[in-house]
DNA sequence: GCCTTGATGGTCACTTAGTGACATTCTGTC
DNA sequence: GACAGAATGTCACTAAGTGACCATCAAGGC
């Protein structure tokens, strides 16, 4: 097994479990994509990343949620993103900067494992079992606009109002991402989408339509 | 068993499972509000409702979908007034007017199983099993928004702004459902939610918000 | 009355997801 | 090197589902 260079006691295991996970998910997810869901096997998810079948089972609750890590990563940077928009810039703007910087300096994400995320949304189309990893992922980021939002409106984050708005700007949110994924995998011309700006323009669009306007804008 | 008094070959087979399923959902929903999923075999549900084990399997594919029934119950009077909106009236008066002739005239789901649903959409929030049930009602809502929605804009149902609007739109009545049924079931003061006026303002202007202001309103 | 037919439910054997208990190994600390 | 504890392997076990086959019952033709 890779290094584990701890620093101080204890803290280091979170992100050497983490390291775990995601590679059992990503042997996991392969064989999804490959053979389906219901024809994969625990057996065949633990022989395929080296590991024992009870240790999967100690790593992830379920079959089906081992895809969770891969699906997770395609839009925790986007969450990170919203995180750190500071309210003097515009939405837009923000997002165009910020995405630009993860393509380009430092991506958090293997090319790779971004491709297996959009194969696992795509698989959740169909397979029942898989839907529940993709809706997590999306609850992630409704939680996650609900915080901001809140922020935004000077709302505590449990204001009906407030989560209304992330409800809604989740939702555009997952179909704009649905629909990129499903263009890019169909193989079609998919350069309306390796535009940063033209993608962080759709996507602020979609949520200051989905909030009735009252997110996207600078704060003067 | 009941008696069957069918009119035409195999038609009513349909009415006949669709009540069976319903009946095995009461019993489900009933033994996993009562003790919890988890707690709640297969077995047990078979027993509460008088059928063998397999014959559960038979109607349902798995321990958690036979929840669905009940908690489809709880979206199915809203989808089918909504799709029953006529565009010359606005949103809001389409709501009061028919949500209400289905609360005092011919309610077609039992208040009893209207709680039950309430009950399932508030467990679905800790127990990870139920809440695919409660977002496949979701979804279900959010494909006849897409409808409904095409309609109104005069475009294709797949339209990706369509697609945007109907996921807003779904989104936001799932918030303010779960909502009033976190209320009613604290039994806390719910005389807000009686008021089916009141109500379908709630629900009309949270739709309209959601959609940008582009669904809501009468045509002319 | 009797037999066919088709749909439904029961019985039993079987696979597989997932857990508990305990032994083993691996890792960092002194 | 001895030690503590966290991670993993092994094995036995429960429970969710499935497949194959048989039993029952209502409806209709003769």
């Amino acid at each position: 097994m890779a290094t584990t260079q701890r620093r101080d006691g204890g803290g280091m295991s979170e992100r050497r479990r983490a390291r775990l996970r995601l590679e059992i998910s990503r042997e996991a997810a392969r064989l999804f994509w490959e053979q389906g869901v219901t024809a994969t096997s625990g057996d065949q998810i633990a022989e395929a990343v080296g590991l024992s079948t009870r240790t999967i089972w100690r790593h992830f609750r379920s079959k089906e949620s081992c895809a969770e890590p891969i699906v997770m990563q395609g839009v925790v940077t986007l969450i990170s993103v919203l995180r750190g928009w500071p309210r003097r810039s515009s939405l837009e703007d923000h997002l165009a900067t910020e995405l630009g910087r993860f393509r380009h300096e430092e991506p958090p994400v293997d090319r790779a494992d971004e491709m297996l995320g959009m194969k696992m949304i795509r698989l959740a189309d169909t397979e029942p079992a898989l839907r529940t990893a993709w809706l997590m992922a999306c609850d992630q980021t409704e939680r996650e606009l609900c915080a901001i939002i809140a922020d935004c409106l000077e709302r505590p984050a449990g204001d009906l109002e407030v989560r209304q708005h992330a409800a809604a700007a989740a939702a555009v949110v997952r179909v704009v991402e649905e629909h990129i994924g499903a263009v890019v995998l169909a193989g079609a011309d998919a350069t309306e989408f390796t535009d940063v700006v033209a993608v962080s323009r759709r996507f602020a669009h979609a949520i200051r339509t989905a909030t009735g306007g009252v997110v996207g804008d600078a704060v003067a």
